[in-house]
DNA sequence: GTCTATACCTCGATAGAC
DNA sequence: GTCTATCGAGGTATAGAC
């Protein structure tokens, strides 16, 4: 039921480059690859080892069950996407925070692999069974607490007006992303991904830009 | 595959009402409230069955199986935002369009059941092998094209400016609202879902009304 | 129209050889 | 570290009595 948090956060840091642990990156991929097409209770573990090259158990093996298996591709792709935010050193607020969603945007229309997966897990997590229901929850609190804190500081600042309605902001926005990411990846050619989210921010900004 | 587009529409208009076919009308809440819970893919016959009171064999009577049962729900779901959106003889053009997505998000506020279960089914209607692709691929271009052509009238009407981009505000309102259902789903305290999605349109209103 | 029984399949996980 | 073999559970759908 519950979600070992970081599990196996340091193999991938550390171990995966390390020695060249081939088959498991491997693994992952076709994990991945499989989550994203069908969803996690739709993918078989045989199915992934398949694609890996491997047998069953030997998949098995490097993850003990299938959650831990899920598990492990979650950490990887959001410690990929955190390092793309955040990764710079400087973490950004005002408008910049809305400048790098829409930068972030841009990277996912090329990933329509990762932007699946994330679609359907999102979705699947949103029951309390689900084995990533907490990294789902976790992950929708901390997108708004920092977008929340971005705006917050981009009116300390002066930069956003002060009658702002913060939260909605913040939220509102989220949801427009992953909305328009599950429209997308529904029917690629019927939505311009970026050029709807970059209207979105614009418009935001002609509104709650100070005298403007 | 493929799904039975209309399948057993008239069941529901007709049959359902006219000698009580109670059973039916009981199965179908059942499914709705399991696959509202798990989705489809994690629901089974056999539970609908337990829910509504009947042996799996039974529900198999009058649903042929189980990718039906999903269309026959989805259906009558969606007969009934219909009816809501649309059911008063005039289709709502313009800002009424808009406002007339509030009243539908304040009406789903009440019903987290049917939230859930759409959130659950478009997301594993992404994968074009789902029993329900081709009804979540046409229930989105429906949307988009109401809504467009909703716009295209406002702004014949100068209600909406000309220089509204009408695609993506089309797109975007409506990915916002799935949006946030989703996050509401999985977090309800956290987000304010009438609240927000009003916050949306009044914005839109300022930002794209001629002359202010 | 509803039941019991069952055929037939697929899945996750384990055991144990190599 | 990878394999084959297998267990046990649970799934859809069908057959056939009542």
């Amino acid at each position: 039921m519950s979600f070992p948090a970081n599990y196996l956060i340091e193999a991938q840091t550390d171990k995966l480059k390390r020695d060249g642990d081939l088959t498991r990156i491997t693994a992952l991929q076709a994990a991945a690859a499989q989550i994203s097409e069908v969803g996690f209770h739709k993918t078989t573990i045989s199915n992934v080892a398949a694609r890996a090259g491997i047998s069953q158990s030997g998949l098995l093996h490097h993850f003990p069950s299938k959650s831990a298996l899920l598990a492990a591709v979650l950490d990887q792709r959001e410690q990929d996407d955190s390092d793309f935010l955040f990764g710079e050193g400087v973490t950004p607020m005002g408008w910049a925070a809305f400048d790098s969603l829409v930068a972030l945007t841009a990277r996912n229309a090329t990933r329509p692999e990762w932007v699946r997966l994330f679609v359907l897990v999102a979705a699947e997590g949103t029951a309390p069974s689900h084995p990533a229901h907490d990294w789902v929850t976790r992950h929708y609190r901390s997108m708004r607490s920092w977008l929340t804190d971005a705006i917050r500081d981009g009116v300390a600042n002066g930069e956003i007006s002060e009658a702002a309605p913060i939260d909605a902001l913040a939220a509102g926005t989220i949801a427009l992303l992953d909305g328009l990411q599950q429209q997308w990846v529904l029917d690629p050619q019927s939505v311009p991904l970026v050029q709807t989210v970059r209207v979105h921010v614009e418009g935001l900004k002609r509104l709650w830009t100070p005298g403007s």
